[in-house]
DNA sequence: ACCTGAACACCGTTCAAGT
DNA sequence: ACCTGAACACCGTTCAAGT
């Protein structure tokens, strides 16, 4: 006999991640996340194939997300401009979002990949701005070196890595300057 | 009755780093790691107070060794070299130890970070070349911006995350090339 | 159709018992 | 001192039975 849905696929995944960013990935059990959207654990299986499939779309989530953020960045400013508002808000988010961002870029699990059709996305975006400072021959190396730099520095920040003392802000500020510097240069 | 070792923690954390390289940190359970070593399950307890522990023993050795590494890279060469040097020997390393190298800067799991010591062991080298750039004055914020790259680097390399095509060595030394310039700029 | 309790395999960890 | 089997709590996952 029919019954109606007491969950979906969209709840089960805002569920997890709040889990995730709240009470870190230790807490991320699937009967938690079960409780969460009220139901028990193997009703989650009905949405779900597996763990590893959750995860991918908890990653898959954060960066449509993040694409979204970043795309609202670029304005009718100049490119430099852009450059720097993608950045900064990118850092944003990571800051917002700290341990879904680790997420991202975890090499650990091989299957839980964002999807291509995502990247390709804010990859887009960003060699549009990068390549309004270095023509279209150097674009795709010099995004490459932007968000190489961003990424490093907020996973870094978000791992505690930078222990010397000093101002991190200051960091920021001195890198993202000679970053853009260098994109734009002949 | 007094009994011989049968074990050591040093056997036990090469073990354990040699599954998490071949296998996976999925594999890496403290029966495989046991038996790894010639040894059941609870006998870990003796030398290790729990998994995380562990994990942090893990973190300590590989950055221990990609110090040493690091060192050996510093020889009597002008100060741009030296960097240049240190930077593409820390993506070898990373790329032979890809597994142990993610643990360094995941923060997902709070407790198991790198001695203090270490890291301020690797920071002064990598400072001393890069203050002979800069100045003492930008060293903190120059080299903050050079570990970052590298790390965001070779990060989103094992991640798999440079899915655009386009040669990724190309971009690494396009990036290189810059971020060592915009270093040493006045 | 969807949900559930019961069950299974597996894992981290403890501990009393062995040498 | 060190090692072990047995045991416990917990987790991911499956499945037959319920509505």
């Amino acid at each position: 006999m029919p019954t109606r849905p007491r969950t979906s696929t969209a709840s089960i995944v805002a569920a997890a991640r709040h889990i995730l960013e709240t009470q870190g990935l230790d807490a991320l059990t699937m009967h938690a996340v079960a409780r969460a959207v009220g139901v028990r654990g193997p009703s989650l299986y009905k949405r779900v194939r597996d763990r590893s499939e959750l995860m991918r779309l908890i990653a898959n989530d954060v960066f449509r997300q993040l694409g979204a953020r970043l795309d609202t960045m670029v304005q009718g400013q100049t490119p430099r401009e852009d450059v720097r508002a993608i950045a900064c808000e990118y850092r944003a988010f990571a800051h917002a979002n700290p341990r879904a961002y680790a997420l991202l870029f975890s090499p650990v699990p091989e299957d839980w990949r964002v999807d291509l059709e995502q990247t390709q996305r804010v990859s887009a975006l960003l060699l549009r701005s990068v390549a309004q400072l270095t023509g279209e021959r150097d674009a795709l190396p010099a995004a490459r070196m932007l968000v190489a730099w961003v990424h490093g520095f907020v996973s870094m920040e978000l791992a505690g890595a930078f222990r010397l003392g000093g101002d991190v802000e200051v960091a920021f500020d001195y890198a993202l300057e000679r970053v853009t510097a260098a994109i734009e240069r002949e």
